[in-house]
DNA sequence: ACCGTGTACGGAGGCAGCATCCGTTTTGGG
DNA sequence: CCCAAAACGGATGCTGCCTCCGTACACGGT
């Protein structure tokens, strides 16, 4: 008999809840894309081809289904985080996890929203809490090296570039034009790295 | 007879228009300042004593409503930056700017979202383009003389600093404590200000 | 003081989205 | 093939948005 950790008996997940549960993630992403992190819910089960209460049963809250989705884009994400890493200057690997952040915090209109309330809230029930925090320690890490290297003011923190990089994407959210989001980033440039000495 | 602008007949506005004006405004501000720009205008209706319909006949829409609330604020607003022309030191009158104006977009919570679609959309019909396009042109003054006085580096635009303002007043939004945001405040700092050729 | 006009009021109602309950269907192990 | 457990989904109640239309009230004139 099947057992799983706690030890108590496993079945092998049912086909139609497997079904359901890629049916939604799949249409959901659909719809966080085009409509932003405030879709209709009951849309996407509509066109996901479930009832309203099968989204609810597989994913309680609108974070939780966001959450979901979030996990399957991540996979692209981490392999860029992976290119980054083998970088030896660490200006730029700082420079460029900050633009991957930025690029994945915008993926959805209105995603920095919950991710700010969870980062803020340390609720380990909001399902947005670990995947922000594995963001700010990830950012804190890259921070940390360019200050070793001396690229960086000593006074700046992982998390305000966390906050920083959440701004940038929220700005972009509300449909403003890349030129003044450049402009932006250069600004936030110029706020962090150490000024050259040598120059 | 009483006539307006256009030639067409004018009349006292009525008692009970006034009134009702006034305490749907005064009502408005509470919610907002309790709720944040998202508030039930049905709940703000009951409360001010008044129906649906007359809450929409006197403020069509959520923006219109947030735009005359800000109206009545900005009193106090204006009032700041009066005070802030009065300073000889361009630096000094840009920071304090940027401080009063991230104070005001930050008074109601979600209040940077609307005012950036305004910004965005330019729509002469959308009520709050205009104190948006006064902040803007307000603080490319500041940003200029700043510039001029060498204060302020080159490539800044007065447009990015709004950016920034708006930026900060949405973090405070999202209820980040005031510490972290201090930090972000001197991020953007460094990032605008020209480093001192002298050191 | 009263009256008529036109302006403003507000309850009722249609609509959309959220979240849940419960009778029914599906699934897969035995 | 059967049956118990698991999952499904339509129906439902709720809240908030916004509008329509019959009613009440305020004001200017007499």
């Amino acid at each position: 008999m099947r057992m799983n950790a706690g030890g108590q008996q496993e079945r092998r997940p049912r086909a139609d809840v497997q079904r359901n549960r890629a049916a939604l993630l799949e249409t959901a992403q659909r719809h966080f894309l085009q409509h932003g992190v405030g879709t209709s819910l009951e849309a996407v089960a509509k066109e996901a081809g479930v009832g309203p209460a099968t989204l609810y049963r597989h994913f309680p809250t609108r974070e939780a289904l966001l959450a979901a989705v979030l996990q399957t884009r991540s996979e692209e994400f981490v392999a860029r985080r992976a290119g980054i890493e083998q970088l030896d200057n660490a200006a730029e690997a700082l420079e460029r996890w900050l633009r991957a952040m930025e690029e994945y915090l915008s993926a959805f209109s209105g995603l920095p929203d919950p991710l700010m309330a969870a980062a803020r809230a340390q609720d380990p029930d909001n399902p947005l809490t670990i995947p922000c925090d594995i963001l700010i320690s990830a950012t804190d890490q890259y921070v940390r090296a360019a200050q070793r290297a001396g690229h960086v003011r000593a006074s700046v923190q992982g998390y305000d570039l966390f906050l920083a990089a959440c701004s940038v994407a929220w700005i972009k959210g509300t449909g403003t034009e890349e030129k003044s989001l450049d402009r932006l980033r250069m600004l936030i440039a110029s706020g962090y790295r150490e000024q050259d000495p040598g120059a």
